[in-house]
RNA sequence: GUCCCAUUCGUCUAGUGGUCUAGGACACCGCCCUUUCACGGCGGGAACAGGGGUUCGAACCCCCUAUGGGACGCCA
């Protein structure tokens, strides 16, 4: 048995707990049948992946205690889809579905897929583009051809009929191939789409199951047909649930901290964390709630899965996280749990500089830098007391970073001071001026170390949680207030 | 809008036709322990979404409704 799964880096290079929990289980369902895990990150956009977003990655599925296989070299453009000695696989495998009449080339513009699918809305029927609505008049079809027009290559999709679909845990899926479009298989770059990619390279690399989130439930159509029309077996499919937002929505960092690094930062132990992800939709036979990944392994049975979308609770967490630390570790593991976590050469090097300047005694260090070694300040509105700025105000410059920040690409100081910039512009504010809830928002003092520098130092999702837990503090934002605030931040001019 | 998937305490879950006046955990509340605060111990409130079937019997099987989520990209 090879079981697989694949993630998606994202541009900060943050591993999201869901990639996290989906590998967890594909790891544990392999080992307890004695097989591999493979674990391939792909993007095929090329925007997200660089060797460091994938290191990232690695690292913290690493540092959380999973391992995974390499899987074999299929010949493709493995990971983020490099360019292979072997040429292309994915352009060879579109070729003969093409030859077969599965597959044919789509020369529609973006605007007339557009103007088809607002067609569609219109009537109110399904969105899905059939092969019969994208085709174009024959001499129309050849002109574009002849003039070398970009085009796509698409799959041929039946009509109508009930595609059938099996999942491990959900059993028979039924979904009617009118809701399924005539899927992209090749980009107008040439590079595959997942759909095609992920089918192609399953096979050459002998997968036999495939545990992937429950998002891809209504691509499982297209796959299987794909296979179908390679005439290769198809592994078995099972769709997990998604992990959610208290509010029930899937889980994102819009309203969550979803960092693998942020549960670093903030002083959680690997071992919890993975048990806690663990928990997750699933259970021990004995409904135990600690438990080692070793002895997950050892009781695993995917059918204990349970479907509603578990949501991921913080407090939980937590107190999980407090039992490792008094149950596990002595005073010996402790300490050593504590230099593991942040008091060792790595982390410090990067916070001395910042401290060394503003100390008189050593006993100063501890007090300024302890914004560094905390998870969220204890401010309260009255924090803010000096900043002379009216309330609203300060929950709206504070919101529109947390907004700016969430797209922030490459987490470093440089790009910090452009996001902030922009916006002392829009808010017509000295930097200093701007700059000061923020500093009380991520020091929780009016005094301290850089706030650029220390935003860079503690992270992305970190950053962001302080600056949301600041604007709680300052009452929060309400429903119709967000949209309206949300409204003004799409109009600004992006930079 | 269309399709798909789901639905047991606020949250994570046990439960696969009788052992369910529905069990455990987090959170919450109370009491005990304790020179404070935690930890720990004990206890409490708190759920089968609703309606129809099937069956001697339904949290469990079927249907409908409701609610929630997901998908509908030259993203994955």
């Amino acid at each position: 048995m090879t079981v697989r799964t694949r993630i998606a880096p994202s541009p900060t290079g943050d591993p999201h707990v869901g990639t996290a929990y989906i590998a967890l289980f594909n790891l544990c369902f392999a080992r307890q049948h004695g097989g591999e895990f493979i674990l391939r990150i792909e993007d095929t956009d090329r925007v997200r992946s660089t060797a460091e977003s994938e290191q990232m990655i690695l690292d913290s599925l690493r540092w959380l205690g999973l391992e995974w296989n390499e899987g074999p070299d299929v010949g493709g453009p493995h990971g983020p889809y490099r360019q292979s000695e072997r040429g292309d696989i994915y352009a060879e495998h579109a070729q003969r579905l093409i030859e077969a009449g599965h597959a044919f080339k789509c020369y529609r513009t973006s605007e007339e897929l557009d103007e088809l699918r607002e067609a569609r809305k219109a009537e109110g029927q399904h969105l899905a583009l059939k092969p019969a609505d994208l085709a174009l008049e024959p001499q129309e079809q050849e002109r574009r051809e002849r003039e070398g027009m970009p085009y796509v290559v698409r799959m041929m999709v039946p009509d109508n009929g009930t595609c059938v679909v099996e999942d491990m845990l959900r059993g028979t899926i039924e979904v009617d191939w009118g809701q399924v479009d005539a899927q992209i298989l090749l980009k107008s770059d040439g590079m595959p789409t997942y759909h095609l990619a992920n089918v192609v390279d399953d096979h050459l690399m002998g997968i036999t199951h495939v545990l992937r989130g429950e998002e891809w439930i209504n691509s499982a159509p297209k796959h299987q047909l794909l296979y179908e029309y390679f005439g290769w077996d198809m592994p078995r499919l099972c769709h997990m649930p998604l992990l959610r937002n208290p509010d029930k929505s899937k889980l994102s960092k819009r309203k969550n901290p979803t960092s693998i690094n942020y549960y670093r930062r903030m002083g959680f132990l690997p071992q919890a964390v993975t048990n806690y992800l663990g928990r997750m939709g699933w259970s021990m036979p004995d409904e135990r709630e600690k438990f080692s990944l070793e002895e997950m392994m050892a009781n695993f049975d995917i059918q204990r899965v349970s479907l509603g979308g578990p949501v991921f609770d913080l407090d939980k967490l937590t107190w999980l996280n407090g039992v490792y630390l008094r149950e596990d570790l002595d005073d010996r593991g402790f300490l050593q749990a504590l230099m593991n976590w942040a008091f060792n050469e790595e982390y410090l090097k990067d916070i001395l500089p910042q401290v060394r300047t503003r100390v008189d005694t050593l006993s100063d260090v501890a007090p300024l830098a302890a914004h560094f070694f905390s998870g969220m300040p204890a401010i309260t509105e009255a924090s803010f007391s000096d900043v002379k700025m009216e309330r609203e105000d300060l929950v709206k410059l504070l919101q529109f970073l947390v907004w700016r920040f969430e797209s922030v690409s490459s987490w470093n100081k440089d790009s910090l001071l452009v996001e902030v910039k922009a916006l002392c512009e829009h808010f017509d504010l000295k930097m200093k001026a701007f700059l000061a809830p923020v500093f009380i928002a991520i020091t929780g003092s009016s005094s301290s170390t850089s706030v650029m520098d220390g935003m860079a130092i503690i992270g992305s999702d970190m950053t962001r949680a302080r600056l949301r837990h600041a604007i709680e503090v300052l009452g929060g934002v309400s429903k119709k207030q967000g949209k309206r605030l949300e409204k003004e931040y799409r109009e600004l001019p992006q930079l």
